[in-house]
DNA sequence: CTCTCTGTTATATTCATTATATAACAGATA
DNA sequence: TATCTGTTATATAATGAATATAACAGAGAG
């Protein structure tokens, strides 16, 4: 499988999971309809526990990126991911904030701040440049 | 005092008291050698405890946006901030990083990712528009 | 010098979250 | 029937967050 997680990481192992699957969607690595491997194969693979992966899953179906159908198993969301609702933009900035305060605080302009937003987005998207 | 907590949020109350006296500097709400409430009457003020106080304060000296002297108490680093060091860049990369998947995920365009950062940046320094 | 403030350090305890380990259930399929 | 799937239910260990006390050393005020 081609994902990796930080065991030492202090970001939890399910939020690991589930940003890395996102950001497989984003770069298009991950196509709607595309299956994922069984809660239990993966959590085999990684070497975790069947519930850490479980609940990566249930987040990101919950959140309409994931449907999951009994026995044909989990399938990246194949009707149209959800959009940039407001309770989305609100979870956007409420994130953003803390970032954009301290790089203000070390002297990063506005526009450099944007431009560096931008390289991120930029460099995520061109990780599925050759559609697999 | 001018702080708030939301004793409810998932986010630590140490980090909340962080990232607000961050938006302070940012804002110049809070401007280089202003002092600050000490451990004790701040934890006093917000119903909450010293330790807790303290925590925020010795990661914002750690990080070179506050200064300790003993009795004289904690001052906002007088010296000039610290810069947007490798070190930070590499943290605000991995900051924006799961927003900006998810953005793209919803249909956010490149653009419009870096104009909501950007509104966010300009938000947050015109909190201190007149200068105290 | 004594009292009182400051940050600092040291323990101990409670609580929620994370991650694990088993076990079992119900639906789908070979 | 046997085996795979997601799902649910417990129980447990480990960690981090927050609290409660207590004590110490430096720096002033009286």
């Amino acid at each position: 499988m081609w994902m990796e997680i930080d065991l030492q990481s202090d970001v939890p192992i399910y939020t690991q999971l589930v940003d890395q699957l996102i950001e497989g969607i984003a770069s298009e690595q991950l196509k709607p309809g595309d299956p994922l491997p069984s809660v239990r194969s993966l959590a085999a693979d990684l070497g975790i526990n069947l519930h850490t992966v479980n609940k990566a899953y249930q987040i990101l179906k919950q959140d309409g990126f994931l449907q999951v159908h009994r026995k044909q198993g989990v399938v990246v969301q194949p009707g149209g991911m959800p959009g940039a609702d407001a309770a989305f933009r609100a979870k956007l900035a409420k994130g953003i904030r803390p970032l954009a305060a301290e790089a203000a605080v070390r002297g990063m302009t506005e526009a450099e701040f944007a431009e560096q937003s931008a390289a991120v987005y930029r460099q995520l998207m061109s990780k599925g440049e050759n559609a697999k």
